[in-house]
RNA sequence: GGCCAGGUGGCAGAGUGGUUAUGCAGCGGCCUGCAAAGCCGUCUACGCCGGUUCGAUUCCGACCCUGGCCUCCA
């Protein structure tokens, strides 16, 4: 409880920003939906995890306990293709994939939600809704599924502002003959042979994924949530589906009180689609690029706005990270070490609360690192490193080790032969003999190495 | 066709009814043997047309353009 001001979030059920105020201050609770382990993350997977992280760690500041559940998805006809097609078991499949996305969030700055549920290990509490929602007669049984009855759901399509009717007049929907509805949606199916099912009262078979979430946020976190996030793509039908399943299993209670959804990742503008072949994965990106400057990239652009992705604003981005870290490693040899500040700077953090402004979050970051790299004395440096570091350590960045930071990646550099050259230059640098001096400062450069003479001496760093 | 975002300076990207966003790049200067890094200074803005207003990039209306969703999708 640092914080005084109040958090605004833009919620998509009223189209608007609101303060946010929880239903119980004691237990605050959030729901974002998590991956389908059937592949490695791509960069767009990574936004709604680094937004949501965000917000966790924003929420945690302000509140005392916060839960927040990220799904796995485990469970799932893209896992079964997979699986299907390099001849392993569905687990398989789901646990490299879970494990990869571990690895790949960690390398983001992302940790682990409070609780990470899994699909399969909720089969009986989805049985048991799927029930309730056929008694109270929202759900009916055909041909081994059962499918919700939009038409039990007055509400239907409030979220996304669809009228069911309207929509299915489009004919895009695959209409099944067993649908009373076209707008239905499958909350059981039958499982054949190879594919993983269980035993359920309609059949041996499996749920479908809408489902998935509901259950599983009933379970982790109460039948009213207080805020649920996801990429804006799942508003329709995803997200609307939850809150029909919800609502109608919990006699007609809110499902979630703030609906919260991030924009795209494009690549050239157009969306990442496996059609146009653009798709990003992280675990690729993470060969050539730290993941700090992933995140800070991800953090670049309002979350509700669309974030381009290229080559160009990785670079950008680096030069701006390798300038904040070059700024706090010059302070600390010059006036360090530093503490971290108790408190969040006030400018920093009131970006933040209002609906997560990290472009304007990052701006102030960077006026408090101009601030440092002015500062005339330790009292001055100290003040400024400590906001940064606190600022930093809220956002998920500028928390690695300065000097450890710029050298690099310094695998497969000799470390002796750039020293010894490093001193043969500065012997022809006292002896004026200059153009020897260049002449082993273009032999570095050449090996990826690039030279600053400073007060102290001369140091070297990786070439941009 | 229905619904929803958005068009800001060379680029990225916030924001605001009248006062510096921020970063990257550029330009001039300081520093340096020269560079690099850093610092100081500095040029490019608010799609188009109307309206409201003392004053609009910022509010209202029309128009043009771009992107997304409506089907698995972050």
């Amino acid at each position: 409880m640092t914080q005084t001001g109040l958090l605004q979030l833009y919620n998509t059920l009223k189209r608007e920003k609101q303060v946010f105020i929880p239903q119980d201050p004691e237990r605050v609770t959030l729901y974002a939906c998590g991956p389908t382990v059937y592949n490695y993350a791509h960069i767009g997977n990574a936004r709604p995890a680094v937004i949501f992280d965000l917000l966790y760690r924003v929420l945690s500041s302000i509140y005392p306990k916060v839960v927040y559940a990220r799904n796995i998805t485990d469970v799932d006809d893209k896992i079964n293709a997979a699986a299907a097609e390099e001849g392993v078991p569905i687990d398989v499949i789901s646990k490299r994939y879970s494990d990869a996305y571990h690895d790949d969030m960690a390398a983001l700055g992302v940790g682990l939600p409070t609780v990470e549920p899994r699909a399969t290990g909720h089969i009986p509490q989805m049985i048991d809704m799927i029930q309730r929602l056929v008694d109270s007669g929202h759900a009916y049984v055909t041909e081994g599924h059962v499918l919700f009855s939009v038409e039990s759901f007055a509400e239907y399509g409030s979220l996304s502002r669809r009228d069911v009717n309207e929509m299915i007049a489009g004919a895009r929907v695959e209409v099944s003959d067993f649908k009373h509805h076209p707008g239905d949606f499958v909350l059981w199916k039958p499982s054949q042979d190879p594919l993983p099912g269980w035993d359920s009262p309609w059949g041996w078979g499996r749920p479908g994924w809408h489902l998935e979430c509901s259950v599983m946020s009933e379970t982790h976190l109460g039948d009213t949530i207080d805020i649920h996030g996801g990429g804006q793509d799942l508003v329709f039908p995803h997200h609307e589906n939850e809150i029909a399943q919800s609502v109608c299993a919990h006699g007609g209670q809110t499902f979630a009180r703030y609906w919260m959804h991030n924009g795209f990742v494009t690549v050239n503008k157009r969306k990442m689609s496996k059609s146009l072949g653009n798709t990003l994965v992280v675990h690729e990106l993470l060969k050539k690029h730290k993941g700090e400057v992933l995140r800070y990239l991800l953090l670049s652009a309002h979350y509700r706005q669309p974030l381009d992705w290229s080559e160009e604003a990785l670079t950008r981005i680096q030069r701006t990270v390798d300038r904040i870290y070059g700024v706090l490693r010059d302070a600390d040899v010059n006036y360090g070490p530093f503490e971290t500040a108790d408190q969040v700077p006030a400018p920093f953090m009131s970006a933040l609360l209002d609906d997560l402004n990290t472009p304007d979050a990052l701006a102030q970051l960077n006026s408090i690192a101009r601030r440092l790299a002015k500062a005339g004395n330790r009292e001055e440096a100290q003040l400024a490193a400590g906001e940064l570091l606190a600022a930093g350590a809220l956002i998920g960045l500028f928390q690695h080790d300065p000097q450890e930071w710029l050298a690099g990646d310094t695998e497969g550099l000799d470390d002796a032969l750039i020293e010894q050259l490093i001193a043969e230059r500065n012997s022809a640098r006292v002896e004026k003999n200059f153009s020897r001096a260049d002449e082993i400062r273009d032999q570095l450069q050449a090996m990826g190495i690039t030279l600053e003479d400073v007060a102290g001496g001369t140091r070297w760093r990786r070439s941009d």
